[in-house]
Order: structure tokens, then sequence, then C-alpha cells
DNA sequence: TAGTGGTCTAGACCACACT
DNA sequence: GTGTGGTCTAGACCACTAT
């Protein structure tokens, strides 16, 4: 018997073969049931899910119609960073540089939607892959949000791991970017002035009040971010 | 009445909320449909939902777990540079440098999975943002998988939109990373020789063959990538 | 108004993996 | 062996929207 996936990639397969062009319609759900011999909700949940992924788009009344340009997605996983280190083979090392309870800056009270000037948390950090620095970090966080973190002194445990076990279900921002080092990121990195790095920027927050904005640093020289995507339910040979 | 939407949500607030505690075992199917007053397929559904999302792992017998660590993924949505510019309310220009037909290089050669010294396409062109250049393009061309390239001079229509009206449904991979810009990228884009780069690599293939490999270097000053990762089906607020 | 997708149900059977 | 999730069905009704 066919089953939902059976459905799901036929119809992949007619669309990414341009059987079915970009941009026409499709046959409707009672026609595909009858012509593949199952039930309607199977041809609806073959169909819905590749709606989900986004290569066709459906309408009541109007039908299914195959999506014309297929914008790339690219899925990015954000790394933890130790478990990069260790999934490398290497050591992970992490050192504590400062920690302070300070006056915002304008720009961290920007990023953290606070007054200018109100206390918040500064930490500066980095980690290393066995000898070599590998990631700096520069971090507040607003102790409005997590107070918690006062009784913190972030020494054994880094910042991002306590965080992600006191506040695990937060909503995220990144930037990715390539910037020149600045004196301090280059002495702790090991580069020279002007170096080229790959920032990775983060805010979280939940339910409207953001919790922490960090920027991480690697040397450009060792560090890329990597992203497969493949077209799924189909079986254009993925290598 | 309940809704699988319902549903989907009570849970995932059941689930941010630590009501239902990571790594922990929730109520299986039919206590749910129970709960609800709703047909066990109607919980099914909401609940295979935060499956695919990630937040929940389902085994048959074992039943329905909490994942215990939210490892974040980003989504990225990588940029159609004419829509990105025209987005920015610039005009969008192009420019082809060169296009020529050659012994594929050593790098060129393995990334496309061909011989060394196989002809290929080589094709360096240039994206403007106004009159300011946004992203200089550096891209070899696979003409045992796209012959009709040959036929192609690519001085009206960029070889991004050719390729993607050409071979519209191919696998791809993508490489983010910072760099020094060379010589000819620093005096294309209008940059100090060495000044920080960011460099967006792309590889397409399908069905087994590689299409094109392709490196879109952008001036570090003037671009990012950002992305916004909401916790789905929830009302953790997302501002 | 009519045609399409969206969703639910009650029941059924199956596949898997823990015991 | 047995409890869980995985899937299918036939029918039904609803929601939306193109015409």
């Amino acid at each position: 018997m066919r089953t939902y996936k059976d459905i799901r990639q036929i119809v992949m397969e007619r669309i990414t073969s341009n059987e079915w062009p970009m941009g026409e319609l499709i046959p409707n759900e009672q026609v595909l049931a009858e012509e593949f011999g199952v039930a309607r909700a199977t041809v609806n949940r073959a169909i819905q899910e590749i709606a989900d992924a986004g290569f066709v788009e459906r309408r009541r009344k109007a039908g299914t119609r195959v999506v014309p340009r297929r914008s790339r997605d690219a899925i990015v996983q954000i790394p933890v960073v130790r478990e990069q280190i260790e999934n490398m083979g290497e050591n992970y090392r992490f050192a504590l540089i400062a920690r302070h309870i300070v006056p915002a800056t304008k720009a961290a009270a920007r990023e953290l939607s606070i007054s200018t000037g109100t206390k918040a948390m500064r930490i500066v950090c980095q980690h290393f892959a066995g000898n070599d620095p590998w990631q700096f970090e520069e971090r507040w966080i607003n102790l409005a949000a997590v107070p918690a973190a006062r009784e913190q002194d972030f020494t054994s445990v880094g910042p991002n791991e306590w965080l992600v076990r006191e506040v695990p279900y937060s909503n995220a921002e990144h930037t990715f970017r390539a910037a020149a080092a600045s004196e301090q990121q280059s002495q702790h990195l090991g580069l020279g002035a002007g170096d080229p790095v790959f920032v990775i920027e983060r805010k979280t927050w939940r339910r409207g009040k953001t919790i922490t904005w960090v920027q991480l640093t690697h040397p450009g020289d060792r560090f890329s971010m990597i992203t497969r995507d493949d077209i799924p339910y189909s079986d254009v040979a993925s290598v």
C-alpha cells in the first residue's frame, strides 16, 4: 500500500523534474487520492508537509501551486563552543577575564533595552581549543531579567552554559559578520591588530525582557560555519 | 472545540514553563486525548509537529520525552543579491569582468569533482548597490553538468540567475567565513589590501554532479547576515 | 455559490522496542 | 508479550476565497 511518505516523494519528484512546472497548479487532493488509491487525508498529509517545506503554496478554492522561485534557506547550527571543540578532539578550556557589575554603556543599554547607566553584568572571557585561543567572548547580562546571575562567579561554569540552564527557552537573534580585530581581541586571540575575525553576535530574550547580549569573536583563518541544504523528500542524489 | 493548534500550544507551554521538565516523559497520547477531549489523532498531530521542531523525542513503547538541551538552529536566508539590493532601495547593477573556458585549477577541480585540467567555465563578476560595490563573485561552472552554459555570454543575465532558472532544484552547501581581501577583491570592492571581507562560498549539485562552485565576497564593514529564531508554537513573547 | 483545502473523528491495524 | 507511537480510512463538516 502507498503511504503518505511514498506520495510525498512522488509529488516532490514531479516538482523537481518539472513535470509540474513552477508556478502551475497541481491536481487537487481528490484527484490525487484516486490516482494513488488512498484516502484524501493521506494525500493531504503528504502535500501539507511539502507546503511546510516551502515548495508549494496552498489556498482554499484556488488549489495548490508550485512555488515559482525557490529562495534558498540554510539551516545553520549555532555551535556550542564546548561541544564544537570536543568534537574536534581538542581539550576544551575556559578562562574568565573579567566579571563586573557596572552601568551599562550606551550600546549595551540599547541592546538590552534598559536605560543607559542601569547596572548590568559585564563578562569578558575566552575559550581555548587545546592551547590555542578559539573564541573571545564579550557579554552583557540584564540583571533585571536574570537576577540570579549576581550569585554566580562564572569561574568554573561559563556564562553561556549557566544561562542555557537557567533560561532554557528563549528567543534569539544572531548576526554574523566579518570585522577587523580590536586591540583586545587580537591580543587574546593571538592575532595581529586588524586581522580579520568572524563575529557571531547573539541577543536572547524571553517574555519581552532581553536576557543577554554577547559578541563571540573567532580568528578568521581558523573558523567557518558550514551548512548543508538538501532538497527534502526527494531522491535528488545528495552527493 | 479544541484544535490541534490549541493542543500544540498548550503542550509547548508546559514544556517551556518546565511543567514538563527537560529529559522527562510526558503523558501518552491516549491520556492527553482524554484530558483535552479530542481524538488521539488530534493529539498525535500536535505532538508530531513539536517533535519535528525538535523539542520532544518520540519512540514507540518508550513514549515521548522532552529533549534535554535545546541546541539552537538558526535559519539563515541566503540572500539573492538582486533582491537584497533592491529591498534596500538601491539600484542593482551587475558587471561581468571575465568569462573564460579554461582548464580547471587544482582547487576548482577538487570542488567540482572533475579531473584537474578538465575544461570548465570561469566567471568573475561584480554586483553593485547604486554606485557602491556590494559583492565580488568568483565562479566555476562544471560544463559536463551544465553544457548549455557554453551558449551563454552572461553579459545581461548574471550566472546565478541563469543557473537558478536552468537547474532550479539542486542541493547546496554553504560556508561562511571571514578573510582578508585578496588584491583583486580589494580593488574591485574599493577596500584596502587585507581589509576584512565576509565570504559566502556555495557549492551546488544535483544527482551526483557538481554544478557550480562560487565565492561571494562582501566588504566586512558593509555586510552582515541576521537571523531571528523564535520558539515556535509558543506564547513566549517574541519582542 | 461552489470548489478547494483544513481539520476532526472513531476505529482499526501495524511497527517497534522495552520487558 | 505488551504498550507506545505511526499511519490509514471513510466520512463528515468547516473555512476560505475565486468567480
